[in-house]
DNA sequence: CGTTTGCTTGACAGCATTCAACGTTGGTGG
DNA sequence: CCACCAACGTTGAATGCTGTCAAGCAAACG
């Protein structure tokens, strides 16, 4: 379970960690325990793991050995097809979970790349169990965020299956403004951390396609665009355009 | 927990089952379970329910109870926008569980309706829970049942973003024709039970181009199609259609 | 300062949607 | 038993969105 050293890319940072001092408690895992209840969480954190821009956290046939909480930085996860088309399925921020794609069949289906120099929380799948099986709040509360991912999916694939363009960036803009607002930051001010090409594999567009809707939606006076900075001019107008399908 | 008495379009079925002599048990949530485990488990599994063709199993709103194994029938899982739009993101038959997206926040957040007269197992969530707690294989693979609702999606969501349409239906014939087979079925004669509507909104398609692509496969040779009733006449050439994205 | 990578924009072609008409099937009631 | 109706499926023609190819531009990096 901790052979994880034959990964020389990854550095590892083996500090303590405690959940109950993190400040993304009410974000993560831990949602809604109480005090004695985040001691015992702190055995089943316990290190954290580092990862650089461009490197991997895992990688599509890498054995499964827990999942990962964002705590500083942002990821991409992405399945790719054996003709090697590569289909984003997700992008990670902080407080956030991955690695569910690996409980199926022991080893994992899809790279988790970071985007920026990041860390995570390494979660051993063994002892989340254990845990699991002693603390009913923890048991749950993983079962709900499974629940979440398989829910946020849904929206995806009616995001790609439904929307045009437009909407489809619109829809992520939104989403996007609406977590780093969750974690405190600006709502309007963000700074990307993917690419267009990355956008595009996410949302099922070329990257023409994508760079041609932000030059669109600036010229409508919803965005203003500077490469990977993005101001919300208008954010009624961002929400309307997602809601607008076939009204 | 038991208040399902408000939904009079359903019969209920309270004969005793039990998962021990189901011939599902090899596809189904008790995969790999030694024969005292089985016995533990029709603790859990103690009723069965009924719904008609073209009643709901459950609805967006309603509160989560459990989870569902199918054991006789057919069903789809539909998300719905608020607008409106309808998106079926899963076709379900025996053996196959679904209810999952009920977990996140307590209530469903999409609509399960049968496409035909069907039986389900209920799986109450909080003996579920109690039972995964001191019962480690359960526990475990009901998260594997999870993860591959996950990575499932995840196969989706790459046909709905880079597939073609005759891609798309070939991926999605491919799958049911597999499916099927490993139910003791022919993986060759294959009666939909969904409309070309309902596969369209699967695939991201309208359903007048879901009826062309039949056609065409059928003029290829790879399909003998008669409303329903579909004929695999190339299994070969189905399954090279869907590998051979932009090969 | 040059090179590389990523982003933007234009032109054109192609695939899928839309609108519309027609055919088919199965159920209902005369 | 047949006629009718409604739901579903098929097919055609035209529009339009998005992908592809290509060129030019901007920013980042060494």
């Amino acid at each position: 379970m901790e052979s994880d050293s034959d990964c020389p890319a990854f550095a590892y940072a083996p500090a303590k960690v405690a959940c109950s001092s993190c400040n993304l408690r009410e974000l993560c895992l831990p949602v809604g325990f109480s005090p004695q209840e985040f001691e015992r969480l702190d055995e089943l954190v316990a290190t954290r793991r580092s990862v650089r821009r461009g490197d991997t956290l895992f990688r599509r046939g890498e054995p499964f050995h827990g999942v990962y909480a964002v705590r500083t930085g942002f990821f991409k996860t992405c399945s790719s097809s054996e003709e090697g088309r590569e289909q984003v399925t997700g992008f990670q921020m902080a407080g956030e979970l991955l690695g569910f794609d690996g409980m199926s069949d022991s080893v994992h289906s899809c790279d988790a790349v970071a985007l920026e120099d990041s860390q995570v929380c390494v979660i051993p799948y063994a002892r989340l169990e254990e845990l699991a099986r002693e603390f009913t709040s923890l048991q749950r509360q993983f079962h709900r965020v499974m629940s979440r991912e398989i829910v946020r999916e849904h929206g995806v694939m009616m995001l790609l299956s439904s929307m045009r363009a437009e909407e489809r960036l619109a829809a992520f803009l939104s989403n996007l403004a609406q977590r780093l607002e969750a974690r405190g930051f600006s709502a309007s001010a963000l700074l990307l951390r993917m690419s267009r090409e990355e956008i595009g594999t996410y949302l099922g567009l070329s990257l023409e396609t994508v760079s041609r809707c932000f030059s669109r939606l600036h010229e409508q006076g919803v965005l203003e665009v500077q490469q990977r900075n993005i101001r919300i001019l208008d954010p009624a107008a961002l929400k309307k355009l997602v809601a607008g399908v076939s009204v």
